[in-house]
DNA sequence: ACAAAAGTGTTTGATCTACACCCATGG
DNA sequence: CCATGGGTGTAGATCAAACACTTTTGT
C-alpha cells in the first residue's frame, strides 16, 4: 500500500496525537539552564520531563508553543522557535504522539517564580540534567546544539539578559552557551562592531567595585540583523 | 481551559491528520529546479502541488518523507531534511491538517522519470513557480531560503549533482542556489582547500572543446565535514 | 585560425587571534 | 592601600575579494 495512493481520501487518514514540547533556557548571571518539570501523570509520573501539551482546538503549534509558554512561566512575547518532530512510533508508550519540539529563551529573572513553583519546576545547569521522560534527553541535546548554531549568525543570545544589562554579562552567557572561554577585548571589539547595542550612563555594581556601564539595544538596527542574520563567530 | 491542565488525558486529547508534504530540489547543469505535481484530487484537483500524503502506519514522519520520495521518484538514501510544521487551523479546506515540510536534493539525471510522469509531475524553475495549493508557495520559498543558508555551511550541494562532476558544474549549482555569479578562480581555490575532492584522470567534453575534469567526492573526508559543518561562505 | 570554455596567481584590504596592563572603587 | 573586576590597543597571521591572461581543441 503506497502512502501517496490515498492522499486523496481525508476520511480514511488515520490521526494521530500531536503534542508540543518546550525546552525553556534561561541564564543566571552564571550559567545557562533549563527549566524542567516534574511529570503530573502516568507513564512515568514523578520523572523530570520538559514542559509539554497536546496540540487542540484552533491553535497554531506555534500558538500552542506560546500558550505552554505562558502558562508555565507567565511569560508572553518570548522567544521561541521550533526545533523539529520527534515521531518515532513507540516513543510515547500512552499512545502514538508525535511532538513538535520548540526552544525558547527567557530572562530567567522575569518569568513568574509562582507559576514556575505551582508546576514543580526547577532550573537545572547543563552539565546537570537528570534522565527525563521518553525522548526528551535527546530533545535537549538537539536543542542545545541548534541554540550554539543559531547564536553565531543571528543575535538571539540577548533575549536571555534582562533589558539592561554589562558586557561582562554578555560576555559569560556566550562563554556558557558556547561552554569555553573568550577573551574580553576581542570579545567587546566583536559585539561593540555590530552597533546594535546603546551604552547607557549607569553602572551595575552588584559584580565589582569599578561597576560596569549597563548597555541595552539598539532595537531597530538589531531587527534588521535578525533578518538578516549575521556572522559571530566567536 | 489551559493547554496544560489536561496533559494527563491521553484519552481526551484530540487528533488530528499529520502530513509530509516534500519539497524536491533538482540541478539540471544550468539551473536549480523544483518538481512539482498536478493535484489528484479535490479540493483543488488539477492545480499544482507539492507531493505530499498523510502519516499513517508506524512510519516515523521522516520515514514518511522517504518513502514518498520512493514512491514519486525511485529514489532511495537521498539528502532529505525536515524543513518546518505548517499547521495554521485552516491551512487546509478539506480538514484540519498539519503538515511537516520536508525538503529534498535529487540528482536530477538519477530518478525515474517513468514514475515521475505517473505522477503528472513537471520540473520547474525557480523562477518560475507557479500558484501551488495551500500554503505550498510559503513552504517552497522557506525552503530556498533554508537550502541557500545550509549550503554554506554543510557541503549538502553535492547530493545534487551525479557522482562524477567537473568544476565548471558545480560553480554552476552554487550560483543557482545562490543567484549570483562566483569568481571561478575563487571558487576553484575555496572548493580545492577543503580537501573534500578527488581529481580523476577523465575529461568531460560536453560542455567545452578542450573538457573540464570530472571529479568525485572523497567520501571520507565529506562525511566528517558533513557533521562538522564548515564554512563556504562565498 | 578562431571561438569557446577550462584553468591558473597575485596583490590588497579586512578580519581574527593572541596577548598585558592600567583604572576605579569599596572595604 | 589593596583586592577585585572593568576597561582598553596593537602587531602578526589568516582569509576574502578583485582582477586578466594562457591553454586546449573541435570546427
Amino acid at each position: 500500500m503506497k502512502l501517496t495512493d490515498t492522499a486523496h481520501m481525508y476520511n480514511v487518514q488515520q490521526k494521530i496525537l500531536v503534542a508540543v514540547d518546550c525546552i525553556i533556557f534561561g541564564f543566571d548571571t552564571q550559567n545557562l539552564k533549563l527549566l524542567l518539570f516534574k511529570r503530573k501523570v502516568d507513564p512515568f509520573k514523578g520523572d523530570w520531563s520538559l514542559i509539554g501539551a497536546f496540540v487542540k482546538g484552533n491553535l497554531s503549534i506555534n500558538d500552542a508553543a506560546k500558550q505552554i509558554l505562558f502558562e508555565t512561566t507567565g511569560l508572553k512575547d518570548i522567544y521561541l522557535d521550533e526545533l523539529k518532530t520527534y515521531s518515532d512510533y513507540n516513543r510515547d508508550p500512552g499512545d502514538r504522539v508525535i511532538s513538535i519540539a520548540h526552544y525558547s529563551l527567557i530572562s530567567i529573572n522575569d518569568f513568574d517564580i509562582e507559576k514556575v513553583e505551582e508546576f514543580d519546576a526547577k532550573w537545572f545547569n547543563l552539565d546537570e540534567i537528570p534522565d527525563l521522560v521518553l525522548d526528551h534527553n535527546q530533545m535537549v541535546k538537539d536543542a542545545v546544539n541548534r541554540l550554539r548554531k543559531k547564536v553565531k549568525h543571528q543575535p538571539i543570545g540577548f533575549n536571555l539578559l534582562p533589558e539592561y544589562f554589562t558586557l561582562p554579562k554578555l560576555q559569560r552567557l556566550y562563554e556558557s552557551i558556547y561552554q569555553r572561554e573568550l577573551d574580553s577585548r576581542n570579545f567587546r571589539k566583536k559585539i561593540l562592531s555590530q552597533n546594535i547595542l546603546i551604552k547607557t550612563d549607569k553602572k551595575d555594581k552588584s559584580e565589582s567595585k569599578k561597576g560596569a556601564f549597563l548597555y541595552c539595544f539598539d532595537k531597530d538596527k538589531f531587527d534588521i540583523l535578525k533578518t538578516k542574520g549575521y556572522n559571530f563567530d566567536i
